[in-house]
DNA sequence: CTGTTAGCGCCTTCAT
DNA sequence: ATGAAGGCGCTAACAG
């Protein structure tokens, strides 16, 4: 299958499993009535209660209808004040809490909204996904994790979106390029998608405006006096509506072109987001460099702060100045970018998981009206790895 | 090698701003009968198609019984051989996939797990939560992401994890200090629960030998000839199980006294577990070091490579130079550790997390049998930021 | 092996 | 403002 595990960690410890606690018990989750919790859970003293199971007891208890209960709880007009503070307060005395498999049945909404994610440990989509999470869930919705790894290809069934169906009410695209076939299943399942990143043909997205970022980080280094720069990230497959880095290289392209630099074929390797793409690519533009195939660079334009991050490691190794013999931009503001002194064009992370989110919740109102993009405007934040070429050529 | 994420080619459209797209109209979740999808999802090429909302239909096209349909499909055994595989085919033709509510009002159970998690953009968790979700998706369940902010107190209601009733079928909690409430609240869920990073009485959990962690680090330091070691991270406000920074601070005083070595009241700061945390810690000490109050250090144990960071940060700053006139260590190993070429004890993090997962599934199966506690066994990975100390005092 | 019969717990008309 | 009744889609006991 897919999903292979790269980065195990080094010392891929067999589960050493040691000590043995007693555990508790773990009875096959019982269906009985009534279940003992330790805590009362509405008075402030503890004690114990039985937690209600179901609509019913809270009914008994309120002495009113489960109907009653139902309309009370949430907060429905056409409940007197007096029996809904009853409902409420048997509610919170028996510790009740609506199943929502049962809600969803019946109501067809799920309060749950999918975050389509290939991880969660790369910085930027934790990033996103604690912007959206914090809407969310403020919200009332829960999220729900989907690995979708990188793999681009979709087989005919695209299992993966596919198994979406009926469990949410949205769906949150992260960066995805989602091949054809996925992108079909996931318009089936008749829910609002809303896309961070990457584009699918009239479905809202929060979209930053690529070629301006890699306007402003090229003009950045031009405005410093750089003539020569690379472009790290190009990316050759370029595809599925996911176009950041085509966008970022064209604004790049765009900003050379208007200041009269040429650009040489080999200042635009492609890199990934990731570090180490960074990091070989650097390196091996760096030897093409002293081969003399490749006239050297006095500035680089790095697609993502950790591809960024990549290029001042391997600079470091190949002996090179930061920002003496080597200027380097990246794009995010990382978190830990600072800890590199490292400037940026700066597209906010975290404001794009909010906005994401409420777009998304727009669409899950009764009377939606249209669903529009949101565009996030980056930008530049002067830090400690760009100054001007070392040489003469001002300009 | 790592996965590289999507691909994109150069071209780049002008971006044009905001945009207002159409939209899906979102109705309001119909529940028709039958909905139209655009690709035929058992056969290889498309085709409008209408796709199955609940079983009869299926049951309906394979001519068997809803209950049939059901069997087949979940791999049940006894059904015969071909009714299993004209139901297979209706059930993909249809694109059919059962409604996980319905699902879980019959069976109790949601095959769903919850992660609560302070935060994902936080490298540790998000590793950790790749690592499980790995796990757990593979074995067919959904992962809910609740945030519980870093909060330790917990009111009364304890309102975060109280929602997670009928919701899921475990909890992974990760690093989280619960609060007596909560932890009462957790464990009346009656669902199985596994912590990584902290202790729930009587709860299986992943931990790291953090003593060992803390000794592992200063014995280095003290190796190189160390004497006088400073701890950055020690805690306060130590509670809920989450003894962590403590079991490592612990750790740190054992090797030193087993050196003879004395520890000045003024090495030991808290710091958290962030960045900004060590930063601020470190510059602090050196301000008390240049007044003359404190010993000045020769190394630095970091609760965490995060902090470790922050350390370095604020030596660069401070005029220090790494290892030269300071030696620090972290603990984590984190994924950018090595860009800072940075000493650290590692604990594998991605396998915490899938071992979490294998802990908790063991306990969803028909048998549990007892649950364990599984131990991490860290181990140093020594790079360039720890050196023996400039001075001669060697041991 | 397969079909039939009951619910799971809640929400939602429709009455009252 | 409240109650009664039906059904959401599925699974789990029984029949056969």
């Amino acid at each position: 299958m897919s999903r292979t595990v790269p980065e195990l960690d080094e010392n891929a410890q067999p589960d050493s499993v040691s000590r043995t606690a007693p555990g508790p018990a773990s009875a096959p989750r019982e269906r009985t009535p009534g279940r003992e919790a330790t805590v009362a859970f509405g008075s402030p003293v503890g004690g114990r209660v039985v937690t209600a199971n179901t609509i019913v007891e809270v009914a008994a208890l309120a002495g009113v209808s489960p109907a009653t209960v139902s309309r009370a709880l949430r907060g429905l007009r056409g409940v007197s004040a007096p029996t809904r503070v009853r409902v409420i307060d048997a509610a919170a005395q028996l510790g009740y809490v609506a199943s929502p498999s049962a809600a969803a049945l019946t109501t067809g909404r799920t309060q749950a909204i999918a975050v389509l994610a290939p991880w969660v440990s790369r910085w930027f989509f934790g990033a996103v996904i604690d912007g959206a999470q914090e809407v969310l869930s403020r919200r009332g919705y829960d999220v729900l994790l989907y690995p979708l790894d990188g793999s681009v290809d979709d087989g005919p069934a695209a299992p993966g979106v596919r198994s979406l169906d009926k469990r949410v009410d949205g769906v949150l695209a992260l960066n995805v390029p989602l091949g054809l076939q996925s992108v079909q299943t996931l318009l089936a399942l008749r829910v609002p998608v809303v896309t961070v990143g990457s584009m699918i043909e009239s479905v809202p997205a929060v979209l930053v405006d690529n070629v301006l970022v890699g306007r402003l980080a090229t003009e950045h280094l031009l405005g410093l006096g750089h003539r020569c720069i690379a472009f790290l990230g190009s990316d050759p497959a370029e595809a599925f509506g996911f176009t950041v880095a085509g966008d970022r290289a064209a604004g790049y392209r765009a900003a050379m072109a208007g200041a009269g630099a040429p650009i040489d074929g080999g200042w635009c390797p492609s890199t990934g987001f990731a570090v180490e793409g960074g990091s070989i690519a650097f390196e091996r533009m760096w030897g093409s460099v002293v081969a003399g195939d490749t006239p050297a660079p006095s500035a680089v334009v790095a697609v993502s702060d950790e591809v960024a991050m990549g290029v001042l490691h391997a600079a470091r190794r190949l002996g090179l100045d930061v920002p003496g013999d080597l200027s380097v931009v990246g794009v995010d503001n990382h978190d830990l970018g600072y800890l590199f002194d490292l400037t940026t064009v700066a597209q906010p992370v975290r404001d794009q998981g909010r906005m994401a989110a409420r777009l998304l919740l727009d669409q899950l109102t009764p009377d939606p009206g249209p669903s529009h993009t949101a565009e996030i405007t980056p930008h530049l934040i002067v830090r400690g790895t760009t100054a001007p070429p070392s040489g003469r050529s001002t300009n």
